[in-house]
DNA sequence: TATTGTTATACTCTATAACTATA
DNA sequence: TATAGTTATAGAGTATAACAATA
């Protein structure tokens, strides 16, 4: 007898569709704040403090030049400055402007906030569970 | 006394960096096989069968003229083809060529087997729940 | 008139290759 | 020589607005 417990969806066809729905949040989101998705996404990668081009390219898997392309349009936009470190003067740290820090939060938490609403309707403990399962599989994936 | 329980990750933390992993892997695929993320989404949506200009703006979430682009990128490629609607003669549909759809079908298992690989790991069931969870979600988000 | 799709235009994003400045 | 970042260039993706053809 089949009972009603089997998957709706194929694993990777689940992670695929929730891709789309979390960029198209993002997307939306962004837009709102007269951003791009890749405008955000530097702007919450820098929320914590300054952080140096190269290791800019590796948190967003670009490379540099287009790195230094979507810094330029940052900063014309007044969104982001470059600051050149003191040690290394080939070297320099990206930082949010008051605008860009601003900006950036607010983009960051309405995206939390409808991805968080999303869930609204599964109960607690299989959220954290769900959570928990995306974390072993974001270890697995990269670190 | 607090437990290990307790989640590692925001769940929409957790939700966006998934997202962006999912990203990279269509990302990775997709240069391998010598197309873009777009074109490969593309070529997915099309496995089945014709689809129309309009459905597809509706299923990519592009502008008309947005799809207008791709298709005629992907045309030029020899992944796709216009047809003329016989019955409403301003609408077309896309199709796959043979190429289009050995490369489309290609892709898309390699996305799939890459995915389902990162969640080795996960126990079977507790897979089933995470793709069960995912469809709740997504039926919440969209449809 | 409304709808389907294309064209024109302007940005943004991205990569490759060559380059500058510093280490 | 090696590394950090920029410049030059080319192509892809996207949106807005105006347009053509058909309904």
């Amino acid at each position: 007898m089949v009972t009603t417990k089997e998957p709706v969806l194929r694993f990777s066809e689940a992670l695929v569709r929730l891709a789309h729905l979390v960029q198209q949040v993002f997307g939306e989101v962004s837009r709102e704040h007269d951003l791009t998705s890749q405008q955000a996404q530097l702007l919450c990668l820098l929320v914590d403090g300054p952080v140096g081009m190269s290791e800019l390219t590796r948190a967003l898997h670009l490379e540099k030049s287009s790195l230094t392309g979507l810094v330029d349009r940052a900063e014309k936009r007044g969104l982001v400055a470059r600051t050149r470190d003191a040690r290394d003067r080939r070297a320099c740290h990206i930082e949010l402007t008051c605008e860009g820090a601003r900006i950036g939060v607010l983009a960051h938490e309405e995206v939390a906030r409808r991805l968080d609403e999303l869930a609204a309707e599964l109960p607690l403990d299989q959220r954290d569970l769900l959570a928990s399962a995306i974390a072993a599989i974001l270890t697995r994936g990269r670190g």
